[in-house]
DNA sequence: TAGACTAGATACTGTAACTATCCAGTGAGG
DNA sequence: CCTCACTGGATAGTTACAGTATCTAGTCTA
């Protein structure tokens, strides 16, 4: 398959394939001749799965090199691909550093009470909770440190039926490609039912109210 | 207060806060003389809102105008205002634009079986809950239709609790600020939660695993 | 054998969110 | 009274990101 195939059958343009070839998120065509490389479907899946985490993920393209190199990097188990794949779609929106000790308690307070005994002792995550904790606190939003109770279980049977969807007697690519996808768009997924939900209760609680 | 004394105590520059009013995102001050205005404390609990919202949030300054405006119009009811505040917050990804019927349909039964008849039969959130669908089938995600039930209540339980945060003995402009602050912060605090309990799932069935 | 196409390098564009400069005019401290 | 840091408002410049476009020199294919 020529680029300008590549380029219809994805709908990305000739020069964004070239970007990406580029930046490291697609491999080189095989090389035909000095100005010819050919393309296959693993190119297309490729692809596509770049589109949809950039179109509904808006995972910048930085974050799909990583995914693309810890994918690659086959000495790895498949548990540490995951968690590199987690690393890299971590948003890294600006939460405090948490030099703090009382919110990083928490942190692990509530991963205890959840029961999340796999999670590694210095899993960066728990930086990231901790810092999102600090912020919930400083804002002065009413959320009783209890009230996370009431989402770990809901949280956790989430999790496991999202790791449960993965197909494990297929290939680390094939799960890759499955966990990432589970992790961007069923997480739009849920945001999107969350936002729904939010209207039905408002209505239930608020409707006609000044 | 001076203008820099209100970026000093919110540690956001005085050049970004020139910004913010130009844009309509913060009221100018209440003006002493032709050079020289007074800003007071809502200036200092607004600035430090949009503040968290961009920071950890990533919401674009033209949906904080969006939220502001739905805000400041007080005909609105409670509730209005905060479907307003939804689809300001709605991340404006690419999903497909869903002309799709089947879609469609598969999304207005989600709504239907979880009891959210409440949702607007127009709702916008949802066409994009639609799209999001249509992104799951085309991408071969191995998720049956029927998986979506056992998200429903899980997420109707953590809706129901996030208003319930609510406060509505305060004012319209505290209300929203407790509702896009759920919506936000608490949003990413349920992101981080799942991440952490995919660690702990995925160690639990592919640790050492190729 | 001409016209369309290609790999690879380099340069340019557009948008979002600031950031810096400039201007002329206060106003507080000396 | 003087001066000088500071101000509101306007306008222009900057940075980062994610592409686009152009150029070169060579290669297929009809």
């Amino acid at each position: 398959m020529r680029i300008s195939e590549l380029a219809d059958t994805t709908g990305v343009s000739v020069a964004t394939i070239k970007y990406y070839v580029r930046e490291g998120l697609l491999s080189p065509g095989r090389k035909l001749s000095e100005r010819l490389a050919d393309y296959d479907d693993q190119h297309v899946r490729r692809l596509r799965l770049l589109r949809v985490l950039r179109d509904v993920g808006s995972v910048p393209v930085g974050a799909l090199k990583a995914l693309v190199d810890a994918t690659q990097d086959r000495r790895a188990s498949v548990h540490d691909m995951f968690g590199r794949a987690c690393d890299a779609l971590r948003t890294e929106t600006a939460v405090p550093e948490v030099p703090d000790e009382h919110t990083r308690a928490l942190a692990d307070q509530i991963v205890a009470r959840a029961g999340w005994t796999k999670v590694r002792p210095d899993a960066p995550e728990r930086d990231r909770l901790a810092g999102i904790i600090k912020v919930i606190l400083d804002s002065g939003l009413p959320t009783d440190p209890e009230g996370a109770a009431t989402y770990l279980p809901l949280v956790d049977a989430i999790a496991a039926y999202d790791l449960d969807q993965i197909d494990d007697t297929r290939d680390r690519e094939a799960m890759m490609e499955q966990m990432v996808l589970g992790q961007v768009v069923l997480g739009e997924f849920l945001l999107s039912l969350r936002r729904l939900a939010h209207e039905h209760h408002s209505a239930l609680r608020f409707a006609g109210r000044r």
